[in-house]
DNA sequence: TTTTGTGCAAAAGTTTTGCAGATAT
DNA sequence: ATATCTGCAAAACTTTTGCACAAAA
């Protein structure tokens, strides 16, 4: 029989209902949405894209949807270069990012990584890093290649 | 006679008019309000206290207005904790800033302290941060230890 | 059956834009 | 004189909200 290994949308199943929440189709489809795409996408793209795949879905819900979801821990936002805010799912791992202002490309910096830059913040201030929410805007190296040859 | 030692707009007037810009009681309102702003303030904020000190002004040219200062280079944005635009006058040297998302707090980082975090992510990722835009969330010490004790 | 979620429609809030007239230089 | 800026008004866009109905449990 053709199963898959895992099934990659039961465990947020399983925890919207272990919360009390229901597992509907349009909640569902966000979660496939979210899934699906790799980096960060702002909440008005998420809209976008839900309405893409079903011209049924509406805002309303979406936006309704991304805050339940983010309450239980399914989804995050930082934000964006636009200061937007951008959406993920929730990583095995909290991570930080890196974004080019020039070219618009993101990079994740492993918590190892992050903590490294982060961590004599909390001996200094005493300020403890949300990583998840920390996005780091500058320029690429290439994007500095660019400019500079340019 | 009583003179100021240094004319505070000065800089400013001057500045944009070298670029070929109209030094006008628009502007020169946004820039004190701007100047008598220790922190960060949204646009939306801005139209509002303009308005407050003089009822004649309008959105559009406080928007158009900080596009403009911008561009010449005498504030700068950020993003706040909520993901808006926050303006700033230009600091003289560069800073990042640490925004605490329980109290709302914000404290600046000096360029040295900043540099010190982020000069490792230029070595491995060719990466040059832009340390204006920097703004790093988390929980501030006496927030920390509020929950802690609460 | 009861609680929770959805869809619709309308509103709120922020930011952008076109254009005619005013203003700085 | 002329290029730039302002004010107005309207629009675009994102996000929120109230309410009646639908659907999940």
């Amino acid at each position: 029989m053709a199963r898959l290994a895992v099934d990659p949308i039961g465990p947020a199943r399983d925890r919207v209902r272990a919360q009390g929440g229901r597992w509907t189709p349009q909640r569902q489809a966000l979660v496939e949405l979210l899934m699906g795409t790799p980096g960060h996408v702002t909440s008005a793209e998420l809209v976008d894209r839900a309405r893409a795949a079903d011209p049924t879905a509406t805002p309303s819900t979406v936006y309704r949807t991304l805050d339940a979801l983010e309450e239980l821990g399914l989804v995050r936002h930082s934000h964006g270069a636009d200061g937007r805010e951008e959406y993920h799912v929730m990583p095995a791992s909290a991570h930080a990012h890196l974004v080019c202002s020039t070219c618009g490309r993101t990079w994740e910096i492993e918590e190892g990584e992050a903590r490294e830059l982060t961590g004599r913040l909390s001996m200094r201030h005493g300020f403890a890093v949300d990583l998840e929410h920390l996005s780091i805007e500058g320029r690429c190296a290439d994007c500095a290649r660019e400019a500079g040859a340019g």
